[in-house]
DNA sequence: CCCCGCGAGTAAAGATGCTTTACTAGCGAA
DNA sequence: TTCGCTAGTAAAGCATCTTTACTCGCGGGG
């Protein structure tokens, strides 16, 4: 049987932009993440606070280059780091290349959330191929991976948490 | 020459999760739409603004409908109504069913919005399917609605301008 | 008939999470 | 030594939402 509406009733989804169709997987998904994650017990943790993690990840950074990274200011930055350093998820040290430098690292606390948010998004992932097919989820993402590229060449774009 | 990375070297987007890539797909568009839709004028319009007109389109809605729609509360939707009044945007008609109701519906400001706004969306998705190639892009659609049904049913999320 | 309660709408204050403006601190180079 | 660059911080401003608390209009039960 045929997926698509072939004679039936039209899907009210077709008539939706592209942009549309887009926010509202992504709103969906993220909404159910977020879920997921508080009841995994990081409600404290918003998803820009996840976007950080994943910025820090590896070697640090200095707050400046985490406010590039996310597309804030570096004050945001500095006071999302004050946040994260209260509640033990960051640690900041002293930096290899000295001046004012402070190098923002994470915890162990930060790295078990990154696996846990990881395995949450991964999970979510899963049940939608199942749900759909693994082969069209992957082909799914690979046309998203093109739009993507198409739209910015090779650099990504900073994530936001804010339309 | 097959698209998918066989031997070369790996696309860095296939290490993102399903998450990420809908959420930067979204924002690049909608980040090219808020562009576009500047440079025709409508600066002092945000997103919300447009999804409120979309919500309006029609017959019109009260207010706390409009709330209901859009996800947020009556007071927030209210406020929102009286801005787009004061632009010209919308009128607040008397509601037949009386009471303190008031109908709210779109001026011709609002539906040419609409149409300019309706003419940058196709323009963005008309430019990834001439990059992506229109199969595919329909491909992408189909696989973005299933995805949705498949989280939600029948039922359409509300998409709501914050994380 | 009256009051009572409900839903629509409004008003004001509070919460949040950014940006803007404006400063201080360390370092290297002219 | 002073200039200027970059990192970081502090405080205020601002946009946009929610919460709390009311007022208004109507219809129904006593």
């Amino acid at each position: 049987m045929d997926r698509r509406a072939s004679g039936g009733v039209e899907d009210p989804l077709a008539r939706f932009e592209l942009t549309f169709l887009l926010g509202m997987g992504f709103q969906l998904l993220l909404n159910e993440f977020s879920r997921r994650l508080a009841e995994a017990g990081y409600a404290e943790l918003r998803p820009v606070h996840g976007m950080a993690f994943q910025a820090l990840r590896g070697h640090g950074a200095t707050s400046s280059e985490l406010a590039e990274r996310l597309g804030v200011t570096k004050q945001a930055a500095g006071q999302l780091v004050k946040e994260l350093e209260q509640r033990g998820y960051v640690r900041r040290e002293a930096h290899p290349a000295g001046g004012r430098r402070r190098l923002v690292v994470l915890t162990d606390a930060a790295v078990r959330h990154l696996e846990v948010a990881g395995g949450i998004l991964r999970e979510l992932e899963a049940e939608a191929a199942q749900r759909a097919g693994r082969d069209d989820l992957d082909a799914l993402r690979g046309e998203l991976a093109r739009l993507i590229h198409g739209m910015t060449g090779e650099a990504l774009p900073p994530l936001r948490p804010v339309w």
